[in-house]
DNA sequence: CCGATTTCAGGATCACTGATATCT
DNA sequence: CAGATATCAGTGGTCCTGAAATCG
């Protein structure tokens, strides 16, 4: 249930700024690892590769990212992150600074790094190659 | 990231016993605090009125719940759990604790217990009276 | 031939809005 | 009349499957 709170809040607050989740975990990525084939933002974000595709597309139409076919792999696009993409994802960076702000209002410092080590914890006791289920 | 994984593991756990997330809500809530109205359990269960309609009529139609009309408020609807609802409920719960368990595997008991504290005492506090949003 | 990548077409659940009819 | 309730219709985001076409 807190989960599903603090979902709420991040989407109102992204809806705002006329993004959405994806769109910002994509330019998160990109601004994290560099650019990257479809497939390998996918696995970075965790979104569909299939939902992928419509998100890209939105993001380029937005002139946030540009998709390129790769010359190296021609099975490959290239998406790169354009200083409008780094524009929008620092705005984005700072709404949910807000965001987490306003829902961990009741936490100290120390209770809030306890609780992101204990969350920290179990997603990698699970993305752990012994846990594929 | 860690919400939606959980979110999976019970996800897929209700659906191999043919139950899903809001199924197992409304039959907690019930046995919980007794029967109620249909916008009762919307407001226990934070599912929407509109969403609620079709889940009592499932749970009716597998008669895990009766849908009677409230003779001393010709509005309501009084949604009851019945014995075969009870037990799918003790189904699900404990096919919910095994999915927690495996969850929560790599925590000790402390551990466990500051989490569920901490994710409690942010519940509590936006749920509260002087958190409208 | 096998495997990876992108894309499209869909299904299922969930989140939310709006309208309507009924009743207090 | 205002307000609550149950219901229906519909939108849109998310999660996931399957299949096609292209390429390594």
């Amino acid at each position: 249930m807190t989960a599903a709170y603090a979902d709420r809040l991040v989407s109102e607050g992204l809806a705002g700024a006329g993004a959405r989740k994806w769109h910002y975990a994509v330019l998160a990525a990109l601004a994290e690892a560099g650019p990257g084939s479809q497939a390998e933002l996918s696995r970075r974000t965790g979104i569909y590769r299939s939902d992928l595709v419509a998100v890209i597309t939105e993001l380029a139409d937005l002139g946030q990212v540009e998709r390129a076919p790769d010359d190296a792999d021609r099975r490959r696009n290239v998406v790169t992150l354009t200083s409008a993409g780094r524009r929008q994802l620092h705005r984005l960076d700072r709404l949910i600074a807000g965001v987490q702000e306003s829902l961990l209002a009741p936490l100290s410092a120390a209770e809030r790094d306890d609780l992101a080590s204990l969350l920290r914890r179990l997603l990698e006791y699970h993305a752990g190659p012994d846990h594929p289920a």
